[in-house]
DNA sequence: AAGTAAAATTGATAAATATCAATATTTATT
DNA sequence: AATAAATATTGATATTTATCAATTTTACTT
Protein backbone atom coordinates (compact mmCIF):
# COMPACT_ATOMS: atom_id res chain seq x y z
CA UNK A 1 0.00 0.00 0.00
CA UNK A 2 1.14 3.02 -0.86
CA UNK A 3 1.78 6.34 1.18
CA UNK A 4 0.62 9.98 0.25
CA UNK A 5 3.54 12.81 1.64
CA UNK A 6 1.14 16.27 1.84
CA UNK A 7 3.11 17.13 -0.87
CA UNK A 8 1.84 14.54 -3.18
CA UNK A 9 -1.85 15.49 -1.81
CA UNK A 10 -1.14 19.07 -2.78
CA UNK A 11 0.29 17.93 -6.55
CA UNK A 12 -2.96 16.48 -7.32
CA UNK A 13 -5.31 18.87 -6.30
CA UNK A 14 -2.74 21.09 -8.59
CA UNK A 15 -3.29 19.04 -11.49
CA UNK A 16 -6.84 19.01 -10.75
CA UNK A 17 -7.30 22.26 -11.09
CA UNK A 18 -4.93 22.77 -13.99
CA UNK A 19 -7.26 19.94 -15.66
CA UNK A 20 -10.50 21.86 -15.06
CA UNK A 21 -8.59 24.97 -16.83
CA UNK A 22 -8.79 22.51 -19.92
CA UNK A 23 -4.92 21.47 -19.84
CA UNK A 24 -3.78 18.70 -21.16
CA UNK A 25 -1.26 16.19 -19.11
CA UNK A 26 2.13 17.12 -21.40
CA UNK A 27 0.52 21.17 -21.31
CA UNK A 28 0.16 20.49 -17.26
CA UNK A 29 3.59 18.45 -17.38
CA UNK A 30 5.24 22.32 -18.53
CA UNK A 31 3.40 24.81 -16.32
CA UNK A 32 4.40 22.75 -13.66
CA UNK A 33 8.19 21.85 -14.31
CA UNK A 34 9.46 24.85 -12.64
CA UNK A 35 8.73 24.86 -8.83
CA UNK A 36 10.13 27.63 -6.43
CA UNK A 37 9.83 28.33 -2.68
CA UNK A 38 9.90 31.45 -0.59
CA UNK A 39 9.80 32.50 2.67
CA UNK A 40 7.45 34.38 4.50
CA UNK A 41 7.84 37.97 4.26
CA UNK A 42 9.91 37.35 0.73
CA UNK A 43 8.88 39.15 -2.23
CA UNK A 44 7.57 36.91 -4.92
CA UNK A 45 8.11 39.53 -7.87
CA UNK A 46 8.94 43.46 -7.39
CA UNK A 47 6.64 46.00 -9.08
CA UNK A 48 8.78 47.97 -11.41
CA UNK A 49 10.91 44.70 -12.18
CA UNK A 50 10.75 42.69 -15.84
CA UNK A 51 8.17 40.23 -16.04
CA UNK A 52 9.49 37.06 -17.08
CA UNK A 53 6.79 35.08 -15.61
CA UNK A 54 3.20 33.82 -15.06
CA UNK A 55 3.23 31.96 -11.52
CA UNK A 56 0.82 29.22 -10.40
CA UNK A 57 0.41 29.42 -6.38
CA UNK A 58 0.66 25.98 -5.70
CA UNK A 59 0.36 26.04 -1.30
CA UNK A 60 0.39 29.07 0.88
CA UNK A 61 -0.59 32.43 0.64
CA UNK A 62 0.44 35.37 -0.91
CA UNK A 63 -0.54 39.36 -0.55
CA UNK A 64 -0.58 41.60 -3.99
CA UNK A 65 -0.05 45.27 -3.89
CA UNK A 66 0.54 48.43 -5.15
CA UNK A 67 3.81 50.19 -3.88
CA UNK A 68 3.55 54.20 -4.12
CA UNK A 69 6.74 56.18 -3.58
CA UNK A 70 6.78 56.86 -0.11
CA UNK A 71 6.15 52.83 0.29
CA UNK A 72 2.74 53.19 1.49
CA UNK A 73 1.20 49.94 -0.16
CA UNK A 74 -2.32 48.90 -1.47
CA UNK A 75 -3.38 45.41 -1.33
CA UNK A 76 -5.80 44.90 -3.69
CA UNK A 77 -5.60 41.22 -3.35
CA UNK A 78 -4.77 38.21 -1.30
CA UNK A 79 -4.03 34.88 -3.44
CA UNK A 80 -4.98 31.41 -2.08
CA UNK A 81 -3.71 27.97 -3.46
CA UNK A 82 -4.10 27.20 -7.07
CA UNK A 83 -4.34 30.54 -8.66
CA UNK A 84 -2.88 32.54 -11.29
CA UNK A 85 -0.23 35.44 -10.73
CA UNK A 86 0.32 38.06 -13.21
CA UNK A 87 -2.02 37.74 -15.81
CA UNK A 88 -2.12 41.40 -15.90
CA UNK A 89 1.38 41.52 -17.13
CA UNK A 90 0.92 38.83 -19.77
CA UNK A 91 0.94 41.59 -22.52
CA UNK A 92 1.63 45.00 -22.24
CA UNK A 93 5.00 46.98 -21.26
CA UNK A 94 6.77 43.30 -19.56
CA UNK A 95 6.66 45.22 -16.11
CA UNK A 96 5.24 43.71 -13.31
CA UNK A 97 2.70 47.08 -12.26
CA UNK A 98 2.27 45.25 -8.59
CA UNK A 99 4.56 43.93 -5.79
CA UNK A 100 3.72 40.07 -4.22
CA UNK A 101 4.82 39.08 -1.06
CA UNK A 102 4.62 35.98 0.71
CA UNK A 103 2.00 35.50 3.91
CA UNK A 104 3.53 32.25 4.97
CA UNK A 105 5.78 29.63 3.71
CA UNK A 106 4.72 29.24 -0.09
CA UNK A 107 5.76 27.46 -3.14
CA UNK A 108 5.08 28.62 -6.78
CA UNK A 109 5.13 27.06 -10.57
CA UNK A 110 6.95 29.70 -12.57
CA UNK A 111 5.49 29.99 -16.51
CA UNK A 112 7.50 31.36 -19.33
CA UNK A 113 5.55 34.41 -20.48
CA UNK A 114 5.74 33.39 -23.92
CA UNK A 115 5.35 29.68 -23.28
CA UNK A 116 2.32 30.60 -21.28
CA UNK A 117 1.00 32.63 -23.98
CA UNK A 118 1.74 29.69 -26.17
CA UNK A 119 -0.68 27.31 -24.86
CA UNK A 120 -3.69 29.97 -24.41
CA UNK A 121 -3.26 30.65 -28.26
CA UNK A 122 -3.55 26.72 -28.88
CA UNK A 123 -6.33 25.96 -26.33
CA UNK A 124 -9.72 27.88 -26.59
CA UNK A 125 -11.15 26.38 -23.45
CA UNK A 126 -8.00 27.40 -21.47
CA UNK A 127 -7.87 30.79 -23.11
CA UNK A 128 -11.95 30.83 -21.91
CA UNK A 129 -10.73 29.75 -18.53
CA UNK A 130 -8.11 32.54 -18.06
CA UNK A 131 -10.69 35.15 -19.70
CA UNK A 132 -13.02 34.46 -16.74
CA UNK A 133 -10.44 34.80 -14.15
CA UNK A 134 -9.80 37.96 -16.16
CA UNK A 135 -13.14 39.10 -15.25
CA UNK A 136 -13.10 38.28 -11.68
CA UNK A 137 -9.96 39.82 -10.99
CA UNK A 138 -11.83 43.27 -12.59
CA UNK A 139 -15.03 42.71 -10.57
CA UNK A 140 -12.47 42.62 -7.68
CA UNK A 141 -10.91 45.46 -8.24
CA UNK A 142 -14.15 47.24 -8.99
CA UNK A 143 -15.63 46.44 -5.55
CA UNK A 144 -12.00 47.68 -3.58
CA UNK A 145 -12.18 50.60 -5.42
CA UNK A 146 -15.84 51.36 -4.63
CA UNK A 147 -15.21 50.44 -1.25
CA UNK A 148 -11.72 52.47 -0.77
CA UNK A 149 -13.30 55.56 -2.58
CA UNK A 150 -16.37 56.69 -1.11
CA UNK A 151 -16.64 54.75 2.30
CA UNK A 152 -16.19 55.40 5.72
CA UNK A 153 -13.53 53.71 7.92
CA UNK A 154 -16.14 51.41 9.43
CA UNK A 155 -17.30 50.35 6.39
CA UNK A 156 -14.04 50.12 4.61
CA UNK A 157 -12.83 48.01 7.04
CA UNK A 158 -15.94 45.72 7.31
CA UNK A 159 -15.66 45.55 3.33
CA UNK A 160 -11.85 43.93 3.88
CA UNK A 161 -13.30 41.30 6.70
CA UNK A 162 -15.98 40.48 4.14
CA UNK A 163 -13.58 39.70 1.68
CA UNK A 164 -11.10 37.93 3.32
CA UNK A 165 -13.72 35.36 5.11
CA UNK A 166 -15.71 34.53 1.88
CA UNK A 167 -13.67 35.24 -0.70
CA UNK A 168 -10.16 34.34 0.68
CA UNK A 169 -10.52 31.80 3.83
CA UNK A 170 -13.76 30.64 2.88
CA UNK A 171 -14.44 30.83 6.69
CA UNK A 172 -16.07 32.74 9.25
CA UNK A 173 -12.40 32.76 11.13
CA UNK A 174 -9.39 34.75 9.73
CA UNK A 175 -6.24 33.62 9.70
CA UNK A 176 -3.87 35.06 11.73
CA UNK A 177 -1.12 35.58 8.96
CA UNK A 178 -3.22 38.54 8.44
CA UNK A 179 -1.95 41.47 10.06
CA UNK A 180 -3.39 45.06 11.60
CA UNK A 181 -1.31 46.61 9.00
CA UNK A 182 -2.54 44.22 6.18
CA UNK A 183 -6.00 44.89 6.80
CA UNK A 184 -4.93 48.45 6.46
CA UNK A 185 -3.37 48.32 3.58
CA UNK A 186 -6.49 46.29 2.19
CA UNK A 187 -8.99 48.77 3.40
CA UNK A 188 -6.68 52.46 2.70
CA UNK A 189 -6.62 53.05 6.15
CA UNK A 190 -3.50 53.82 8.65
CA UNK A 191 -3.21 50.56 11.07
CA UNK A 192 -3.86 52.63 14.17
CA UNK A 193 -7.71 53.03 13.33
CA UNK A 194 -8.29 49.40 12.42
CA UNK A 195 -7.25 48.58 15.92
CA UNK A 196 -9.82 51.01 16.79
CA UNK A 197 -12.82 49.29 14.68
CA UNK A 198 -12.04 46.21 15.27
CA UNK A 199 -12.33 47.33 18.88
CA UNK A 200 -16.02 48.89 18.16
CA UNK A 201 -16.37 45.49 16.31
CA UNK A 202 -16.01 43.56 18.87
CA UNK A 203 -17.92 45.81 21.47
CA UNK A 204 -20.86 45.56 19.03
CA UNK A 205 -20.67 41.43 19.25
CA UNK A 206 -19.48 41.42 15.26
CA UNK A 207 -16.68 39.76 15.65
CA UNK A 208 -14.18 38.57 18.28
CA UNK A 209 -10.52 38.30 18.44
CA UNK A 210 -8.32 36.28 19.42
CA UNK A 211 -4.44 37.91 19.39
CA UNK A 212 -4.25 37.99 15.73
CA UNK A 213 -7.22 35.68 14.92
CA UNK A 214 -10.83 37.59 14.03
CA UNK A 215 -13.92 35.54 13.63
CA UNK A 216 -17.03 37.24 12.05
CA UNK A 217 -19.86 36.29 14.66
CA UNK A 218 -22.21 38.27 13.13
CA UNK A 219 -21.78 38.50 9.46
CA UNK A 220 -25.14 40.59 8.71
CA UNK A 221 -24.20 43.33 11.10
CA UNK A 222 -20.26 43.66 9.02
CA UNK A 223 -22.91 43.65 5.73
CA UNK A 224 -25.32 46.31 7.23
CA UNK A 225 -22.13 48.66 8.61
CA UNK A 226 -20.73 47.93 4.71
CA UNK A 227 -23.41 49.17 2.99
CA UNK A 228 -24.50 52.16 5.35
CA UNK A 229 -21.68 53.98 4.07
CA UNK B 1 -17.93 60.39 -57.52
CA UNK B 2 -18.88 59.60 -54.29
CA UNK B 3 -19.18 61.45 -50.93
CA UNK B 4 -18.48 60.39 -47.70
CA UNK B 5 -20.44 61.61 -44.38
CA UNK B 6 -19.22 62.05 -41.41
CA UNK B 7 -20.82 58.89 -40.42
CA UNK B 8 -19.22 56.71 -43.42
CA UNK B 9 -16.04 57.90 -42.22
CA UNK B 10 -16.51 56.32 -38.85
CA UNK B 11 -18.06 53.23 -40.18
CA UNK B 12 -14.96 53.22 -41.94
CA UNK B 13 -12.98 53.62 -38.88
CA UNK B 14 -15.05 50.98 -36.85
CA UNK B 15 -14.51 48.47 -39.49
CA UNK B 16 -10.36 49.05 -39.68
CA UNK B 17 -10.46 48.96 -35.43
CA UNK B 18 -12.22 45.67 -35.88
CA UNK B 19 -9.82 44.30 -38.43
CA UNK B 20 -6.70 44.92 -36.83
CA UNK B 21 -8.33 43.18 -33.36
CA UNK B 22 -8.43 39.91 -36.43
CA UNK B 23 -12.04 40.02 -36.84
CA UNK B 24 -13.03 38.80 -40.18
CA UNK B 25 -16.25 40.28 -42.51
CA UNK B 26 -19.08 38.52 -41.49
CA UNK B 27 -17.62 38.45 -38.06
CA UNK B 28 -17.39 42.60 -38.15
CA UNK B 29 -21.10 42.36 -39.97
CA UNK B 30 -22.30 40.56 -36.93
CA UNK B 31 -20.62 43.06 -34.45
CA UNK B 32 -21.93 45.57 -35.99
CA UNK B 33 -25.02 44.86 -36.58
CA UNK B 34 -27.07 46.43 -33.99
CA UNK B 35 -26.13 50.29 -33.32
CA UNK B 36 -27.82 52.57 -30.79
CA UNK B 37 -27.59 56.18 -29.81
CA UNK B 38 -27.43 57.73 -26.53
CA UNK B 39 -28.27 61.60 -25.44
CA UNK B 40 -25.86 63.05 -23.20
CA UNK B 41 -26.70 62.17 -20.00
CA UNK B 42 -28.32 58.67 -20.87
CA UNK B 43 -27.65 55.71 -19.53
CA UNK B 44 -25.68 53.47 -21.72
CA UNK B 45 -26.23 50.36 -19.04
CA UNK B 46 -27.59 50.65 -15.36
CA UNK B 47 -25.52 49.08 -12.34
CA UNK B 48 -26.74 46.46 -10.92
CA UNK B 49 -28.98 45.24 -14.29
CA UNK B 50 -29.14 41.98 -16.76
CA UNK B 51 -26.05 42.08 -18.42
CA UNK B 52 -27.03 41.29 -22.09
CA UNK B 53 -24.70 42.62 -24.13
CA UNK B 54 -21.26 44.01 -24.75
CA UNK B 55 -20.77 47.12 -26.29
CA UNK B 56 -18.26 48.71 -29.00
CA UNK B 57 -18.32 52.32 -28.47
CA UNK B 58 -18.55 53.94 -32.41
CA UNK B 59 -18.87 57.19 -31.95
CA UNK B 60 -18.68 59.97 -28.48
CA UNK B 61 -17.75 59.82 -24.52
CA UNK B 62 -18.03 57.64 -21.99
CA UNK B 63 -18.11 57.37 -18.16
CA UNK B 64 -18.12 54.13 -16.19
CA UNK B 65 -18.36 53.92 -12.59
CA UNK B 66 -19.39 52.36 -10.04
CA UNK B 67 -22.27 53.67 -7.50
CA UNK B 68 -22.74 52.96 -3.97
CA UNK B 69 -25.63 53.38 -1.90
CA UNK B 70 -25.64 56.86 -1.25
CA UNK B 71 -25.29 57.51 -4.94
CA UNK B 72 -21.47 58.94 -4.79
CA UNK B 73 -19.92 57.65 -7.76
CA UNK B 74 -16.51 56.29 -8.43
CA UNK B 75 -15.65 57.24 -11.75
CA UNK B 76 -12.94 54.19 -12.87
CA UNK B 77 -12.92 54.90 -17.03
CA UNK B 78 -13.71 57.46 -19.26
CA UNK B 79 -13.95 55.39 -22.65
CA UNK B 80 -13.17 57.00 -26.21
CA UNK B 81 -14.37 55.45 -29.26
CA UNK B 82 -13.70 52.35 -30.70
CA UNK B 83 -13.29 50.80 -27.29
CA UNK B 84 -14.99 47.85 -25.67
CA UNK B 85 -17.49 47.86 -23.00
CA UNK B 86 -18.81 45.13 -20.82
CA UNK B 87 -15.92 42.74 -20.48
CA UNK B 88 -15.97 42.02 -16.90
CA UNK B 89 -19.79 40.52 -17.74
CA UNK B 90 -18.85 38.10 -20.59
CA UNK B 91 -18.98 35.46 -17.66
CA UNK B 92 -19.95 35.96 -14.09
CA UNK B 93 -22.63 36.23 -12.81
CA UNK B 94 -24.92 38.13 -15.73
CA UNK B 95 -25.52 41.67 -13.91
CA UNK B 96 -23.18 44.83 -14.54
CA UNK B 97 -21.15 45.61 -11.64
CA UNK B 98 -21.26 49.30 -12.97
CA UNK B 99 -22.58 52.22 -14.26
CA UNK B 100 -22.22 53.42 -17.72
CA UNK B 101 -23.35 56.92 -19.35
CA UNK B 102 -22.79 59.15 -22.51
CA UNK B 103 -20.50 62.20 -21.93
CA UNK B 104 -22.36 63.29 -25.19
CA UNK B 105 -24.12 61.85 -28.12
CA UNK B 106 -22.80 58.79 -28.80
CA UNK B 107 -23.06 55.55 -30.73
CA UNK B 108 -22.91 51.90 -29.64
CA UNK B 109 -22.90 48.73 -30.97
CA UNK B 110 -24.66 45.97 -28.87
CA UNK B 111 -23.47 42.39 -29.38
CA UNK B 112 -25.00 39.61 -27.29
CA UNK B 113 -22.91 38.18 -24.82
CA UNK B 114 -23.14 34.61 -26.49
CA UNK B 115 -22.13 36.05 -29.58
CA UNK B 116 -19.27 38.10 -28.54
CA UNK B 117 -18.32 34.41 -26.75
CA UNK B 118 -18.48 32.67 -29.66
CA UNK B 119 -16.61 34.80 -31.78
CA UNK B 120 -13.95 34.75 -28.80
CA UNK B 121 -13.86 31.25 -29.40
CA UNK B 122 -13.36 30.70 -32.55
CA UNK B 123 -11.00 33.20 -33.39
CA UNK B 124 -7.34 33.17 -31.23
CA UNK B 125 -6.26 36.42 -32.58
CA UNK B 126 -9.42 37.97 -31.52
CA UNK B 127 -9.05 36.29 -28.33
CA UNK B 128 -5.63 37.12 -27.79
CA UNK B 129 -6.58 40.64 -28.41
CA UNK B 130 -9.56 40.33 -26.08
CA UNK B 131 -6.80 39.29 -23.10
CA UNK B 132 -5.00 42.61 -24.37
CA UNK B 133 -7.87 44.62 -23.31
CA UNK B 134 -8.29 42.84 -19.82
CA UNK B 135 -4.56 43.78 -19.09
CA UNK B 136 -5.06 47.03 -19.61
CA UNK B 137 -8.22 47.40 -17.62
CA UNK B 138 -6.33 46.12 -14.96
CA UNK B 139 -3.33 47.97 -15.20
CA UNK B 140 -5.70 51.23 -15.02
CA UNK B 141 -7.61 49.65 -12.18
CA UNK B 142 -4.29 49.53 -10.71
CA UNK B 143 -3.26 53.19 -11.34
CA UNK B 144 -6.85 54.49 -10.45
CA UNK B 145 -6.43 52.50 -7.01
CA UNK B 146 -3.21 53.73 -6.14
CA UNK B 147 -4.32 57.38 -6.65
CA UNK B 148 -7.24 56.93 -4.64
CA UNK B 149 -5.89 55.29 -1.62
CA UNK B 150 -2.69 56.87 -0.62
CA UNK B 151 -2.78 60.16 -1.73
CA UNK B 152 -3.70 63.36 -0.73
CA UNK B 153 -6.18 65.68 -2.89
CA UNK B 154 -3.50 68.33 -5.10
CA UNK B 155 -1.91 64.46 -5.77
CA UNK B 156 -5.37 62.84 -6.96
CA UNK B 157 -6.29 65.63 -9.41
CA UNK B 158 -2.91 65.51 -10.77
CA UNK B 159 -3.05 61.75 -11.65
CA UNK B 160 -6.80 62.64 -13.26
CA UNK B 161 -5.69 65.64 -15.16
CA UNK B 162 -2.73 63.37 -16.73
CA UNK B 163 -5.31 60.25 -17.41
CA UNK B 164 -7.35 62.28 -19.21
CA UNK B 165 -4.90 64.03 -20.69
CA UNK B 166 -2.40 61.13 -22.03
CA UNK B 167 -4.56 58.07 -22.29
CA UNK B 168 -7.91 59.55 -23.30
CA UNK B 169 -8.21 63.00 -24.95
CA UNK B 170 -4.55 62.46 -26.14
CA UNK B 171 -4.10 66.35 -26.23
CA UNK B 172 -3.02 68.44 -23.59
CA UNK B 173 -6.50 69.90 -23.50
CA UNK B 174 -8.46 68.49 -21.72
CA UNK B 175 -12.15 68.42 -22.95
CA UNK B 176 -15.30 70.67 -21.33
CA UNK B 177 -17.52 67.29 -21.59
CA UNK B 178 -15.35 67.07 -18.38
CA UNK B 179 -17.29 68.52 -16.03
CA UNK B 180 -15.51 69.37 -11.99
CA UNK B 181 -17.85 66.54 -10.54
CA UNK B 182 -16.80 63.98 -12.82
CA UNK B 183 -12.87 64.97 -11.80
CA UNK B 184 -14.12 64.88 -8.52
CA UNK B 185 -15.95 61.38 -8.81
CA UNK B 186 -12.52 60.13 -11.09
CA UNK B 187 -10.29 61.70 -8.18
CA UNK B 188 -12.43 60.43 -5.41
CA UNK B 189 -12.90 63.78 -3.72
CA UNK B 190 -15.51 66.09 -3.32
CA UNK B 191 -16.44 68.64 -6.16
CA UNK B 192 -15.40 71.65 -4.16
CA UNK B 193 -11.73 70.00 -3.29
CA UNK B 194 -11.47 69.90 -6.93
CA UNK B 195 -11.85 73.78 -7.98
CA UNK B 196 -9.74 74.26 -4.97
CA UNK B 197 -7.14 72.32 -5.98
CA UNK B 198 -7.30 73.52 -9.77
CA UNK B 199 -7.13 77.28 -8.65
CA UNK B 200 -4.03 76.26 -7.35
CA UNK B 201 -2.62 74.31 -10.30
CA UNK B 202 -3.63 77.36 -12.05
CA UNK B 203 -1.47 79.34 -9.75
CA UNK B 204 1.49 77.82 -10.18
CA UNK B 205 1.11 77.74 -13.99
CA UNK B 206 0.35 73.99 -14.39
CA UNK B 207 -2.88 74.60 -16.09
CA UNK B 208 -4.65 77.09 -17.44
CA UNK B 209 -8.60 77.37 -17.09
CA UNK B 210 -10.94 78.77 -19.96
CA UNK B 211 -14.63 78.24 -17.92
CA UNK B 212 -15.02 74.18 -18.17
CA UNK B 213 -11.80 73.53 -20.62
CA UNK B 214 -8.62 72.98 -18.73
CA UNK B 215 -4.95 72.83 -20.71
CA UNK B 216 -2.15 71.58 -19.33
CA UNK B 217 0.94 73.98 -19.22
CA UNK B 218 3.57 72.11 -17.31
CA UNK B 219 2.76 68.00 -17.33
CA UNK B 220 6.39 67.21 -15.33
CA UNK B 221 5.21 69.43 -12.71
CA UNK B 222 1.70 67.60 -12.57
CA UNK B 223 4.25 64.88 -12.65
CA UNK B 224 5.76 66.22 -9.90
CA UNK B 225 3.16 66.31 -7.71
CA UNK B 226 1.23 62.90 -8.50
CA UNK B 227 4.74 61.24 -7.11
CA UNK B 228 4.63 63.70 -4.39
CA UNK B 229 2.11 62.09 -2.75
C1' DA C 1 -31.85 87.59 -26.21
C1' DA C 2 -34.26 86.61 -21.81
C1' DG C 3 -35.03 83.53 -18.50
C1' DT C 4 -34.05 79.26 -16.31
C1' DA C 5 -31.36 75.44 -14.98
C1' DA C 6 -27.01 73.54 -14.15
C1' DA C 7 -22.39 73.93 -12.83
C1' DA C 8 -18.69 76.27 -10.65
C1' DT C 9 -16.88 79.01 -6.98
C1' DT C 10 -15.94 80.80 -2.32
C1' DG C 11 -15.74 80.94 2.61
C1' DA C 12 -16.77 79.00 7.07
C1' DT C 13 -17.20 75.04 9.79
C1' DA C 14 -17.55 70.22 11.12
C1' DA C 15 -16.09 65.66 10.77
C1' DA C 16 -13.00 62.10 9.76
C1' DT C 17 -8.62 60.29 9.57
C1' DA C 18 -3.56 60.44 9.96
C1' DT C 19 0.20 61.14 12.74
C1' DC C 20 2.95 60.96 16.77
C1' DA C 21 4.46 59.14 21.05
C1' DA C 22 4.32 55.95 24.62
C1' DT C 23 3.23 51.40 26.16
C1' DA C 24 1.68 46.68 26.06
C1' DT C 25 1.36 42.38 23.96
C1' DT C 26 2.71 38.79 20.94
C1' DT C 27 5.98 36.29 18.27
C1' DA C 28 10.47 34.73 17.13
C1' DT C 29 15.11 33.51 18.46
C1' DT C 30 18.73 31.70 21.10
C1' DA D 1 12.71 30.26 29.55
C1' DA D 2 14.84 34.73 28.68
C1' DT D 3 15.55 38.16 25.48
C1' DA D 4 14.86 40.75 21.43
C1' DA D 5 12.08 42.12 17.70
C1' DA D 6 7.82 42.83 15.70
C1' DT D 7 3.17 43.91 16.10
C1' DA D 8 -0.74 45.80 18.40
C1' DT D 9 -2.88 49.20 21.31
C1' DT D 10 -4.12 53.66 23.39
C1' DG D 11 -4.56 58.54 23.89
C1' DA D 12 -3.65 63.20 22.34
C1' DT D 13 -3.23 66.20 18.60
C1' DA D 14 -2.73 67.94 13.88
C1' DT D 15 -4.10 67.71 9.28
C1' DT D 16 -6.96 66.86 5.69
C1' DT D 17 -11.14 66.66 3.54
C1' DA D 18 -16.22 66.85 3.49
C1' DT D 19 -20.13 69.43 4.20
C1' DC D 20 -23.06 73.37 4.18
C1' DA D 21 -24.66 77.75 2.58
C1' DA D 22 -24.48 81.55 -0.36
C1' DT D 23 -23.15 83.52 -4.70
C1' DT D 24 -21.50 83.78 -9.35
C1' DT D 25 -20.81 82.05 -13.79
C1' DT D 26 -21.94 79.27 -17.64
C1' DA D 27 -24.96 76.52 -20.48
C1' DC D 28 -29.40 75.48 -22.17
C1' DT D 29 -34.16 76.39 -23.80
C1' DT D 30 -37.66 78.81 -26.00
Amino acid sequence: MKTFSPDDENNKKLVDFLKKLGLNSPEIKIVTSTEIEFKKGENVCKQGSFASYIMILKEGWLKSYIENIHFKNTIFKITKPFSIIGLSCLYGDNHYHFGCQALMPSKVCLVERAVFDNIIKGNNKFASEIIKMYSNSLQNLYDRLNSISNKQSLSKVCDSLIYLSEKIFESDTISPIITRRDIAELSGLATENIVRVLAELKTANAIAVDKKEITILDMDMLKRFSCFG
